[in-house]
DNA sequence: CTGTTAGCGCGTTCAT
DNA sequence: ATGAACGCGCTAACAG
């Protein structure tokens, strides 16, 4: 293990200036600095970074608490957190916690123990026991799923105006019977989708049906499942607003089996424009939400907040797009 | 910040003994034990894991470097990984490459500076320069995409057979003109499939017409793009085998465009059975790889490695299984 | 079974 | 601009 002591040696110094020649090559003369620099590749000196980050107190690592990390549309943001976290030097670890809350609990605690020294958390739960949280200082990011309390920093779509546009999309195209399938009911983008989704349907003079409202769990399945309900009953709908695109892909799927064509009698909207929806048969009309940007917000308040600064911005909001494709149509008469 | 110390004081032992308290139960009276631990509680004590990973020389982290965390064949691998390094008080470090060499290089560097203490590595290139590897003994696992050179332990998918075994469905349909879109030419993945696919095809008597292999990126794009070139010459397929789903589902779109019909007039298969392959339309025939016994395998190999023993299999091969959905069917004359 | 003593490798004083 | 000395929090070695 050749240490900044064999340097030292090598270079004819003290370890003291090997590590100011590798940290702080200002504060050394150039003639040092050369000789170190020389003598550590020589020695084949690779700093040891448990050492160093231990010295510094920090990791230079910050963790992703993700409900499901084989979620594409969660990957892609992962992706951009890993990008600007690389940029300032940080690693990312990988907080699966398929949605447990002990797991996250768990998670969460590599903070107090020195493993991690910020969490972005993706879902919405604040995942640090209150007593630990340090007056909201702890170094803690909500990203995408957001709580609503103030506990922590948000990054987080407009999910009631991104709701609504996509509901006036197809108020537009003259549906008047628009079912919708959601995520949990317990959670806040549930709520707030749904009050966009209401919105722009009491503001055309209509009223909610509730019995078009089904509650799904993001999976295809319980698209499929919703929809086969959906038909079943008694008022049909023209059209489905689905709250992500792997549910309106199971949607699309009911839809076909029931014998009904998309869009010419139903329509389908879907969340998140994952890269497949652009494929799906029908292509999928959907609202894009720009992920990169997710993860690249988000850790830049991190990165803030690991400073001891106050963020910009505590609750950023990213833009949505509405992208239209071929899963709908005119509401059938 | 308190520390170990603190807690030794408030027991009134030694803080060896706190240590051993902890971390070897059975070497301490179950006297002090209590008196030890009781003292932690009260202290609110949480040991500093940089300190204790910085004095064992160990930092009970592992990284896995995949081309593209968000393919949800990795991330579901990746999901694998985690649950096993959990397992044993792992965690894992996310190392995303975007398939670039120089990247893969420097993440591999973390193993010599102590941030990790393994890696898992998803392409078939052997990121440690030659120097680095220590004798073939440097923790390193390749998996999924795998490198036959023999310089780290793989864990793999019989690919030839897999492969022959689909183009054994698509002849017994009664397919001759099955064309391939396969992934980048350069990639072990690709040699292996293709062999897979030739043999089964010669087995039948049949020649392979390379005018039918059209080469692909795994994109949903590259796979409607080398369709379209398929429908565009003179001797047209009645199967596509893709060599991995999105680029099936892609040549799905391409096909119906076309105005031609899946699979009554061409049938497609994939590679990979994601979650959503059960519900595109029609449903895909594909070829499952258990992604989370990938990445399980993978990990306990490492772990081996890490305790510096040999891996009881240095070349795992985990099972396929042929899933027969609607995008096939027979032949049309 | 327990306490004392030594570091691990590094960055950071405080001198010079 | 440089060196000597210290200590981060913990575990390992050696006594007792």
């Amino acid at each position: 293990m050749t240490n900044i002591r064999a340097v030292s040696k090598l270079a004819g110094v003290s370890v003291a200036t090997v590590s100011r020649a590798l940290r702080k090559p200002e504060m050394v003369s150039k003639n040092t600095r050369e000789k170190v620099l020389s003598a550590a590749k020589t020695a084949g000196y690779k700093p040891n970074m448990m050492a160093r980050n231990f010295r510094s107190k920090k990791s230079y690592s910050v963790m992703v608490l993700v409900p499901d990390i084989s979620n594409p549309f969660f990957s892609m943001v992962i992706r951009g957190v890993q990008t600007a976290a690389k940029n300032k030097g940080y690693s990312v670890l990988l907080g699966n916690t398929m949605g447990d809350v002990d797991a996250e609990n768990e998670l969460a605690h590599m903070l107090h123990t020195n493993q991690t020294d910020g969490i972005i958390q993706l879902s919405a739960r604040n995942p640090l026991a209150p007593e630990d949280r340090g007056d909201t200082a702890a170094p803690i990011v909500n990203c995408c799923e957001c709580l609503g309390d103030g506990s922590m920093p948000t990054v987080s779509l407009d999910n009631v105006g991104a709701s609504k546009a996509m509901t006036e999309h197809l108020l537009t195209l003259g549906h008047k019977k628009i079912a919708v399938i959601t995520g949990p009911y317990d959670s806040p983008l549930t709520t707030a989708r749904l009050s966009g989704y209401s919105a722009a349907v009491e503001a055309a003079n209509l009223t909610v049906d509730y019995a078009l409202v089904k509650e799904g769990d993001y999976s295809p399945a319980s698209g499929a499942t919703a929809t086969k309900q959906l038909l079943a009953q008694s008022v049909h709908p023209t059209a489905i607003l689905c709250f992500n695109d792997e549910m309106a892909i199971g949607a699309m799927q009911s839809i076909r089996q029931a014998g009904h064509k998309v869009p010419a009698d139903i329509s389908v909207t879907g969340f998140d424009d994952l890269p497949l929806s652009a494929y799906t048969h029908p292509p999928l009309t959907t609202i894009a939400q720009p992920t990169e940007e997710f993860g690249a917000s988000a850790m830049a308040i991190l990165f803030d907040l690991m400073d001891g600064q106050e963020p910009a911005e505590r609750n950023r909001i990213v833009p949505y797009k509405l992208i239209v494709r071929d899963s709908t149509g005119p509401a059938k008469k």
